[in-house]
DNA sequence: CACGGTGAGTTCCCTTACGGAACTCACGAT
DNA sequence: ATCGTGAGTTCCGTAAGGGAACTCACCGTG
């Protein structure tokens, strides 16, 4: 757990950020994403030690962005699946990928590709307004105070 | 607490998050993309510490994501402000927003709105498809060595 | 039956980063 | 001459991360 607890903040960002945003746990949900679900599995793609692992599951868990499921008894092994919550995350991860895709990349050019299912293209994600259809950038939009915002 | 270093794994959301990831660092792009540009008003709004407020700084800066701008000089002053780099990376931030309004805003609702200057409206928004124009949802996307796999 | 292997953690120690407060420095204003 | 301000830097105690070793429950083989 990070040193300050984000989760009290009046803000969706921080408390996103308490849930999935400590050290290694996106890479976590990025590998449930991908098919990397057990633990000796996640400690040995991501390099993460044992101890850490152990810790950020847990919290995932608690958080419900991971099932911690039996698919083995006798004796009991488990595998980290995600849950809707979890799944609804890797928007995220995918426009982070992106992001990274063209901002870190360099040369060699990205690393994975992200191909769409129902059209079959390799594809770039763009943002929309769900309202007028056209694409939003951070340059487009302004903030406001919601209904969740403390007097 | 040494940290990995996950800017030289094989993964654009590791590399993102070798740039952005660190604690604080995206309250700090986000109150960049608001208008808190300065030290002390930085560190007033997030709580911060100020040694890791100009450690963050000094990262993000290193990283092309934030200009240090003088804003006046004798004595010499300077603010924070995203350059392209770090302004599209405030297109992860919003995604990260609106997971956060849905998944950890409780009754209380958002505590902020992102109205689209464009249309006026309040927005949600939509991840599309730039080849087919269809919402993208991670589950249906697959994923694919591309040319920056490592062999 | 003893032995080794496997998956899923837990424990221990060491180092480093964070939190918080105090301090500095260069100026401008009173 | 002193106070205030913005932008940091320094110092110290504590807690979190890294890494290796250890545990525990079971299974398969000789």
């Amino acid at each position: 757990m990070q040193r300050t607890d984000f989760s009290e903040m009046t803000c969706s960002i921080a408390r996103s950020l308490a849930v999935a945003g400590e050290p290694w746990s996106p890479l976590i949900l990025r590998d449930a994403w991908v098919g990397i679900n057990r633990f000796d599995d996640l400690q040995r793609d991501l390099g993460v030690s044992r101890k850490v692992l152990a810790e950020r599951l847990k919290h995932l868990v608690e958080a419900g962005m991971l099932e911690r499921r039996l698919y083995a008894e006798r004796p009991g092994r488990y595998e980290y699946v995600l849950t809707r919550k979890g799944f609804e995350f890797v928007d995220v991860l995918m426009v982070m990928a992106q992001w990274g895709d063209r901002w870190t990349a360099g040369d060699a050019g990205p690393p994975v590709l992200r191909r769409h299912r129902a059209c079959g293209e390799v594809t770039q994600i763009e943002l929309r307004c769900a309202e007028c259809g056209e694409i939003v950038t951070s340059s487009d939009v302004e903030v406001e105070p919601g209904p969740g915002m403390a007097a």
